[in-house]
DNA sequence: TAATATTTGAAACAATCATTTCAGAATTTC
DNA sequence: GAAATTCTGAAATGATTGTTTCAAATATTA
C-alpha cells in the first residue's frame, strides 16, 4: 500500500548521537544534526520527533551499547577481584583514549538536573554499572579476595565515583599517567 | 570631561554568573543575561564585551571567590590531616547542599575541550586547589600523620578527583548519606 | 553654567534557531 | 499496471540568537 522509511533509524540515531557528544545537547543545532545524519528535517520529524526525543534516543543508544560491551567483557573472568582490576583498567584506557569524554556525564552536566527524562535515562545507566559491579565486589568480599572491611554497596560506589573524575582530570591535563597512577593506587587499595 | 559607568561591573558579573550556573554556556541567551544583570546589552557590549567575554569573567569570578574562601577556611588548622579532613568534609557540604553542582566542573564538561580561554582559567583553578592541598599532603607524610607509603603528588590527585564524582552522584540520586559514607572511607583510608 | 564626552535605552540587525508545510517522487499492494 | 499511501526535499515559518546602531540622557570638567 505504502512506501517504507528510505533511512536506516538506527545508524542515523548513531550519526546524532556523535554529534550530541562532541557539541553538547545546547550546542547541537537540527541542521548539524540532519546534516551528519544525511537526512531531511520533515524525515527526522516525521519518523524520531523533535530535537528532545532524538536525543533522548541518542543518549539511551550510548548507554545501551555500552552496556553491552561491559557485559561481553566480563563474562569469562573467574576470580571477581580480577574483573573487577579489569573493568577498572578498561575504563582508564577508553577515559584516555577517546577523544569526546563521556556523553553520559557531559549530559548529567549539562542538562540531567532540569530534565526528568533525560535524568531517567542516566539514572539507569548509572544502575547498571552498579549492579554489575556490586555483584563482583560481594564475591569479592566472600572469597577475601577484598579485605577491606566496609559493606559491599559503598565500596561499589566508591569505585565508581572515580571514572567521573579520572574524566575531568584527562580533559584538563590531557596526561595519561596521572589517571593510570590512581588507577594503581585504587587497584592496591582493593587487594591489600 | 564624561559620565562614569552607571552599573557596579563586579556585580553584574556576579549576576551573570548565575544564569550561567543554571542554565550553562550554551543555554543561557544575552537576554537571559542583560535580564539578570539589570543592564542593556549596549552597556555590556561598551564595558565587558561579548557572550564569550562575560563568560570567561564570570568563571574568573567564580574560582577567585571560592580560592578566597579556602584559604580563610584552612589558615589556623594546626594538624595538616585534620586540614586536609575539613576540606573534604566542607566540599561534601558544598556538594550536598548547593542546589547548582559546580560551575567549574559543568563548564570543564560543557565547553573546556573545545575552548582553550576556558580551558586555562579552570586549569588554573584546578591547580590552585592541587597547590593548597598538596602542602598538607607533604607536611601530614612528614608528620607521619599519612601513613600510605605513595608520593604526595598521586595523593594530591587521588583526593581532588573524588570531588567531581560526588558531585555527579549527587545529581543522579540526591542521596547525601552515600557521599557522606564514600567521604568517610577516603579519610579512614588517608588515616589509618 | 556651558561645552564635552560617554553611557544608556529602544529599536533594528542579519543570521540562525527549531519546526512545519506541501507538492511531487517513490514504493507497495492489488 | 493502476491506485493508494507514505516518504522525501526544498522552501518557508515565526521565534530567537548574538550583536550593532544611534539619538537622547546624563554626568563630568573647565
Amino acid at each position: 500500500m505504502a512506501r517504507n522509511v528510505e533511512f536506516d533509524e538506527q545508524l542515523a540515531i548513531s550519526k546524532a548521537m556523535d554529534v550530541f557528544w562532541k557539541k553538547g545537547y545546547n550546542g547541537a543545532s537540527m541542521r548539524d544534526l540532519t546534516e551528519a545524519m544525511g537526512i531531511n528535517s520533515s524525515s527526522l520529524y516525521n519518523t524520531i520527533g523533535d530535537k528532545h526525543q532524538l536525543f533522548l534516543k541518542a543518549i539511551k543508544h550510548y548507554t545501551e551499547s555500552r552496556m553491552e560491551a561491559a557485559k561481553k567483557q566480563l563474562q569469562q573472568i573467574t576470580s571477581p577481584l580480577k574483573a573487577i582490576e579489569k573493568y577498572i583498567n578498561a575504563s582508564v584506557y577508553t577515559i584516555t583514549n577517546e577523544p569526546n569524554s563521556c556523553l553520559a556525564i557531559k549530559t548529567t552536566f549539562e542538562v540531567a538536573t532540569g530534565d526528568a527524562e533525560v535524568q531517567k535515562v542516566i539514572k539507569a545507566d548509572n544502575e547498571f554499572t552498579y549492579q554489575l559491579l556490586i555483584g563482583l565486589v560481594q564475591k569479592a568480599i566472600e572469597k577475601k579476595e577484598i579485605k577491606v572491611s566496609q559493606d559491599a554497596e559503598m565500596l561499589t560506589d566508591y569505585i565508581i565515583n572515580h571514572f567521573t573524575g579520572w574524566h575531568e582530570s584527562f580533559i584538563i591535563h590531557q596526561d595519561k599517567t596521572r589517571i593510570k597512577k590512581m588507577a594503581q593506587f585504587l587497584i592496591e587499595q582493593l587487594s591489600q
